[in-house]
DNA sequence: ATATGAGCCTGTATGC
DNA sequence: TGCATACAGGCTCATA
């Protein structure tokens, strides 16, 4: 599913192809995405140059010569492809945005969670942005951080971890890996661990999500980068889908429990 | 303020 | 075989 390294594969694979191009114009077959997708949406976009691709948590932004951004979400099943204009949508391709190299940025997005808007000014200031927290590879985040926004919070960790105000762009796959090299036990309270543990856990964010960008993202069953392949990292997974199986570290079998409605994997013996 | 649960949506897997 | 139900997951909103 569409956490940050998949996001971030999708934005490289995009920026290539839409950098220095104008939108020709904004085809929406489907507008009924997670928000209505507004009209402005086209025509804001319309004859208007791409001058950067970038990325927000789990958004994907266009920022537009004007000054105006498209802001794109891919929810849980999204995915952008690059195809010829030409090519015949298929099932679930709800937007294209038209290029002036005769290629199409195309949505698919079965379960519709996905969105995209057309934002005037300043994209921070947007409220879908505004609170979110920091990037967790921007160098911001580390384990003084999460240790000073943990104190007092009774929640488990692993749903401090997943909170976006906190930190951007840890969905439910990559704070199991997390928190699987920390070696934390998921369940345990956010205000309860020590710094020394938030530091590990910082270091682990960090790592897992890099090395997934590195392999393309995870794909589990949507997911596929901007030219149809798919990622890779499923395979580097330690403990999301493995329930039942080994630890790698240790050997004992993987517990699988739900947490906050969320499919939560751990090994009982190495996190505590 | 934090914490919890519902709801959005479709495809796939499971149970009867 | 068919039908019903559960589940997957990011995010916001409503409620405690």
């Amino acid at each position: 599913m569409p956490e940050l390294p998949e996001v971030e594969t999708t934005r490289r694979g995009i920026e290539v192809h839409a950098l220095g191009h104008r939108i020709e114009r904004i085809v929406v077959r489907e507008a009924r995405l997670r928000w209505p997708v507004s009209p402005e949406v086209a025509s804001e976009s319309a004859g208007r140059h791409i001058v950067a691709v970038g990325r927000r948590g789990k958004y994907v932004s266009f920022a537009l010569e004007d000054g105006g951004h498209l802001l794109l979400h891919l929810g849980m099943s999204g995915s952008v492809r690059v195809v010829a204009m030409t090519t015949p949508p298929f099932r679930h391709d709800h937007v294209d945005i038209v290029l002036d190299s005769g290629r199409a940025l195309r949505l698919n997005d079965p379960r519709r969670f996905g969105s995209l808007h057309y934002i005037h000014g300043d994209p921070a200031r947007h409220p879908l942005l505004a609170h979110l927290g920091p990037e967790p590879l921007d160098g911001v985040l580390d384990g003084d951080y999460l240790h000073a926004r943990s104190r007092g919070r009774r929640s488990a960790v692993k749903a401090f971890l997943m909170d976006s105000r906190v930190v951007v762009g840890i969905g439910n796959i990559y704070a199991n890996e997390a928190l699987y090299r920390a070696r934390i036990h998921p369940a345990r309270a956010a205000g309860r661990i020590s710094l020394a543990r938030y530091r590990r856990l910082a270091e682990a964010v960090k790592a897992v999500l890099a090395e997934a960008i590195a392999a393309g993202g995870t794909t589990l069953r949507d997911f596929t980068a901007s030219d149809g392949r798919p990622g890779y990292f499923r395979q580097q997974l330690d403990v999301y889908g493995r329930a039942g199986k080994p630890c790698r570290r240790c050997g004992t079998a993987l517990t699988e429990r739900r947490l906050g409605q969320r499919s939560t994997v751990y090994c009982p013996n190495c996190q505590r």
